[in-house]
DNA sequence: GCCAACGTTGGC
DNA sequence: GCCAACGTTGGC
């Protein structure tokens, strides 16, 4: 740092003032479905274990932001709704309880390794998008979701996109 | 720091 | 069920 002050400038903008981004989350249905999050309303989307998807979760993902959510390993593999992040990053739980699928000893709670967000469901898509359709789709030809070899569990959504398929799944009224 | 071995993801 | 792509691990 060049110089030092009593009080720093704020590092990051309030949310407030940033654009809205759009994100989308996979899921296997087996471990947790669209259906289950439909009834519950809410929940904080634990067990990523990957560091790029992390650093999303951490640093990235904030209040108000949309977030597709999709439907891998799954008939058919869909974007089945989608909802709105409520919380932005904290420590993920399940990675310090023993009894969790998702624990992990090495992360410290004193600094921890993993982190979640908390979403609220927004609706289902009247008609799911499949991962067909996205594919014929010309304007999500640059969907990472759809490029060779891409699994990034949580990834970003251009605007563009997040527009196009809230078309195509018959909820752009919403937002 | 390299890289081979291994484990996982997730479409097909 | 297969396997390509990718991420992680660990010996050196």
């Amino acid at each position: 740092m060049a110089t030092r002050k009593r009080a720093a400038a704020p590092t990051t903008r309030p949310a407030s003032s940033r654009p809205r981004r759009y994100w989308l989350f996979k899921s296997e249905p087996e471990s947790y479905s669209f259906a289950r999050f439909e009834q519950e309303r809410r929940t904080f989307w634990s067990g990523v274990r990957n560091y790029q998807a992390r650093n999303l979760l951490r640093d990235e993902i904030q209040p108000d932001d949309g977030v597709l959510f999709y439907h891998s390993n799954a008939e058919p593999m869909a974007i089945q709704g989608i909802a709105r992040v409520v919380r932005a990053g904290y420590p993920d739980p399940t990675a310090f309880d023993p009894a969790s699928d998702y624990h992990d000893p090495d992360s410290d709670p004193a600094d921890p390794t993993w982190f979640v967000v908390d979403i609220e469901c927004e609706g289902a898509m009247p008609n799911p998008v499949t991962r067909e359709r996205c594919k014929a789709e010309p304007a999500l030809a640059g969907m990472m979701l759809l490029q060779r070899g891409s699994r990034l569990s949580v990834q970003p959504v251009t605007a563009a996109e997040w527009q196009t398929i809230l078309r195509l799944g018959g909820q752009h009224e919403r937002w």
